[in-house]
DNA sequence: GGTGGGGTGTGGTCTGACCACATGCTACAG
DNA sequence: CTGTAGCATGTGGTCAGACCACACCCCACC
């Protein structure tokens, strides 16, 4: 297999194997593209390609102009690519949109699942060694800004997206959090073609604050069983109002995690 | 924001553009590169940086020559981008090993769940209306290879991997699929490294066979909540026996994972 | 000492050229 | 008429060189 390496590929390559190997950090600088070229012995362009993977994939970030700050630097973001990629692969009519839907069930009701234990033990445990309680101001202030009557429909749904994305940031766990940036855009394609159907927005949009209140009261209560069942039919119901299909409730798998009811 | 697309911005966008409006599909040709930059009025090699981006990402293969079979076709292979994507991520230290297991807990978990009850509604349904048994061939085949004497620990490691990836498939939800198949490598990474610190392989190898026996057994059984148990102790405890972590069991690990970069 | 302007290095882009390859057609031989 | 060898064509893959815009740095000048 991979009987000759095309000359990008060659480039990503000795740079993935400097990543791995620890010349290349986050924070890094590359070398000048001109430079790459020539220590690979390959065109720029070649370079060019490679380096253009690596930004769209959230690896790095490149700015012209010179000095530090500059050029082309190891970021590591997550999520930063993941959220091209489901936004293409959606585009491309790679991902049913049941499938995404759910997904984020069994994704989401894990984040709050662990975020409300998290929030319990720190109850629990008087010792201040180290600030087990998650972090809720942004889900919070986005749950404020979403008060605001003004809001079309469209920004709602953008609030929302955050917010969902938020608790999953809150939750520490890096790779659901950038699984759940990838889906933002997808979810917020669906939210928004279900919403134009829907009999009364005010009326769906008053339940939504409050169910998302209700999540957000339920982990900082530290009752897990009771998070996870309010954020499955926070998602699911609105997947149900606008698209019509109740399948999602027919099979109704609790998500992940632990059983919720023995 | 966004002040000005960049050259192959514009062409990434214009090409998305044509996914969603359906003027593009999958299995369609891509126009010819000149062609392509003729039209958007960018340069060849901006077309290109498109191009390739796509096809990182999974979205697109490009293929010398002429007639049909040649040059870029719409494919939306779904994994095909993320698997570079986490792979890399990953290289760069992007996301820790702790969040990529707790991620396939909770992944599997469901994967396993969802097919034991359509294993389960198969059994219940006389009916031979639509075949809703899941199709385990594929992993089956593959734990039928892991047998073989004459395995090393990688080849073990790497059927190992193909085995988790195919039950997510038997699911039929594609984007865990897609998400399983982007941390497949990372898995595979942290198995071997783990592998080489191990008491006695041997010995834990047998182990591993006897627990994918099992988790297939429970599935075809139907029994939901045996799979689902014998999944994650199967990953935790691999996880636990290569890393002498525990940490798994106390979760929430506060991901400060932003670089300086400055 | 402060300030303005040019020098310099960087990414961003375009152009034109060449190559390798797969196809398809055509002209020639049978 | 048939089959095949070989050239024409169109495609992606790559390179080299050139120019631009931009941001920083340094130094001469005020």
């Amino acid at each position: 297999m991979s009987a000759v390496l095309r000359a990008w590929e060659t480039v990503l390559q000795s740079i993935e194997l400097d990543l791995l190997s620890g010349r290349l950090r986050p924070g890094d600088h590359l070398p000048p593209e001109r430079a790459l070229a020539a220590e690979l012995g390959v065109g720029r362009s070649s370079v060019r390609e490679a380096i253009r993977v690596l930004e769209v994939l959230g690896l790095l970030r490149t700015s012209s102009g010179s000095g530090p700050g500059a050029g082309a630097i190891i970021v590591a973001l997550p999520g930063g690519g993941m959220s091209a990629l489901m936004r293409l692969q959606v585009a491309a009519h790679g991902f049913p949109v049941a499938d995404v839907v759910k997904t984020r069930l069994v994704l989401e009701a894990s984040v709050v699942t662990e975020l409300a234990e998290a929030s319990a033990q720190a109850d629990s445990t008087m010792v201040a060694t180290v600030s087990l309680r998650p972090n809720l101001s942004t889900p919070v202030q986005l749950l404020d800004a979403m008060e605001s009557p003004t809001l079309t429909e469209a920004e709602f749904l953008t609030l929302d997206a955050e917010f969902h994305l938020a608790l999953a940031e809150a939750s520490g766990n890096q790779v659901v959090t950038a699984t759940m940036a990838g889906l933002r855009s997808a979810i917020e394609g669906y939210a928004r073609a279900g919403a134009t159907g829907l009999a009364s927005w005010a009326h769906t949009s008053i339940r939504l604050r409050a169910e998302h209140r209700a999540i957000v009261a339920a982990i900082e209560a530290g009752d897990a069983p009771a998070a996870r069942s309010l954020v499955h039919d926070h998602i699911a119901g609105y997947y149900a109002e606008t698209h019509q299909t109740h399948l999602l409730a027919a099979h109704h798998t609790d998500a992940s995690g632990q059983p919720v009811a023995r």
